[in-house]
DNA sequence: GATGAATGAGAATTCATTCAT
DNA sequence: TATGAATGAATTCTCATTCAT
């Protein structure tokens, strides 16, 4: 029962906004009662958490990309692996991971620190990568972490949601996100 | 009584999260009745698009720096001054910025109308500096888009939010911004 | 309407215990939905402290007695008013009284607060004629207080709740109460 | 686990107070189920019943002292046991007893009538008394029952809920109730 | 004897909204 | 323009209770 209300959770917000989302709503999509929901979670907001912890599992994956060796000879290839991967795991969680940063942006506390363990690896290995690749770079940190911000933030967008969003596709996108990393990994920053 | 709604309704949002906020709550602290609030707004949305509305006209105030000429000589000089400028308005107006953001992410069409209208002219407009600056470049507006979005969100981001946010201060975070868009306006992609 | 819900807040608990008193009984009552009274009250001890309150008022009264002088002369007039003044207001009053009682009994703060406050100046009151009466009396507050408790719980006592309740009538039981306390003013304890 | 469950119930109604005990919580604490809970009782009411139940049959002991003479002689004594003994056990089983008589207070049949036998018998043998030692007193019964209610209210009285709680001790308050026992054995009603 | 899982039924509570003044 | 009073319509939440194992 408690994974088949998490399911209908996730299935109700990625119809309509997670906004109105009630118990009662869940429920009786799981086919049950809100006690029955309330057995297994506290409110809305716990649901939402347990699958956006879920979802997270996966995201360990990337972190075999980060854990390879990106030299001058495969940087192209790892990188384009890297931001794929992503985007990859982020279009199979999309209602999950964009629910965390939605949550975290608002503040909620639970959802930061959430994302922040989360992320933290990712971010640091990114640092080290561009480290490695610029050692002159003062501060691969901020770097990596707008061009991620950058990634995360357009993986998660609604293609409605982009401005000109006609003139630009998913696949424009990651070249340009590619790109980006390939001139920081490579050119480095002007001085 | 009108404005003495929004400015409440912006300062409580300030306090806390605005997913509560509600009609009896603002109209307390504006010191009048739920009545008198709906003599100027038919709901809570409506306030805040008001106040997102209001504040989006110091939003203009971007363009002019994008009005200029930026040429290999003023280069450094013109983006700090954008990247300072925007970072600026964001600060004055973080309430109501985050707002819209989250209204449009979360699927607001009159929010994201919003957004695009407002942004198009500013993404337009990096477009074509980038496009003046490297004119191989095969995608500009991606380009663009990707470095704004990060700058966007980075601006509107608690820093409580951020990964190894102890690391990171403002300022460097803004030097990254303008280190990537040198990167791009100067030495260009990769190929 | 705030009137109106505590006469049938009363009106009901007169009928059957008040411990399963409801909200949307008492609004049912009232002829108005739950969300008007709360309007008016926090919860449903929000109410019955109202009504409390409210009778406490008209205990006042008894305190014209005790201000009178009690002299060995009309000691007997004096104590004879003073209990039927009392069993009168309780009888007047006899739901909100003992819900006063229950609830201060059951260690609710708020009630047991009131109660005392209620009391003192009745109680010291009589300490102080027990004290004229009997000057070499070593605690007149306790004995007092022994004989008024009696007398209020007694006063509230449900008949059936009375052992032997069929030989026991309230005047033989009133009458006892004068007798007590004629002992204790006239006669004084024992050494 | 019939009797740790009703150990328990106790347990937790020594902290709170009784009106929210639930079922859920007494069988958590007793580290059962509310499964098992309801193979050895119907509902809460029904364990509170048993728990009174237990405890009234320690009450039989001040049935002792009543059978013994009371004689001008050892009256003072006789007396002086009597209260003691009665206030020891109500010390002893204060959580139970006031149980008894706050649901008996409210109405409840099943609590009123088991105080009924349980107090008839010792009501009984205070009027006795009373009459033996005052032979032309004229209601024995309902003098014994006046001292009687105060001398029990005293006993389950929270200290908390005494007027003017500061000077009165609980050795005070026994003095002041054995005194007026005295009063009327030895000096009998005014006239 | 014991219990895990589930739930029906109802209670409290909130809030946007209306309407007469 | 302003508001006091009232309420409809949800929604959350609790709890006693059952039943198959």
């Amino acid at each position: 029962m408690r994974k088949r209300i998490m399911e209908k959770a996730l299935e109700l917000i990625r119809d309509s906004s997670y906004k109105d989302l009630t118990v009662a709503d869940v429920a009786y999509e799981a086919g049950t009662s809100t006690s029955t929901f309330y057995v297994y979670f506290s409110d809305i907001e716990d649901v939402l958490f347990a699958c956006v912890r879920e979802a997270d599992q996966d995201l360990g994956r990337i972190k075999d990309v980060l854990n390879q060796e990106w030299s001058s000879d495969n940087m192209a290839a790892m990188v384009s692996e890297f931001v794929d991967s992503y985007m990859n795991i982020w279009e199979q969680h999309a209602v999950e991971l964009r629910i965390r940063n939605q949550e975290a942006d608002q503040g909620n506390l639970r959802f930061l620190q959430f994302r922040l363990e989360s992320t933290r690896e990712i971010i640091e290995g990114l640092e080290k990568k561009v480290a490695e690749a610029q050692p002159h770079c003062k501060n691969p940190l901020s770097l990596a972490l707008v061009l991620f911000t950058a990634m995360e933030r357009l993986a998660g967008a609604n293609f409605r949601a982009l401005a000109g969003a006609t003139r630009i596709t998913r696949k424009k996108l990651n070249d340009a996100i590619k790109e980006l990393w390939m001139m920081l990994l490579v050119k480095g920053p002007c001085d």
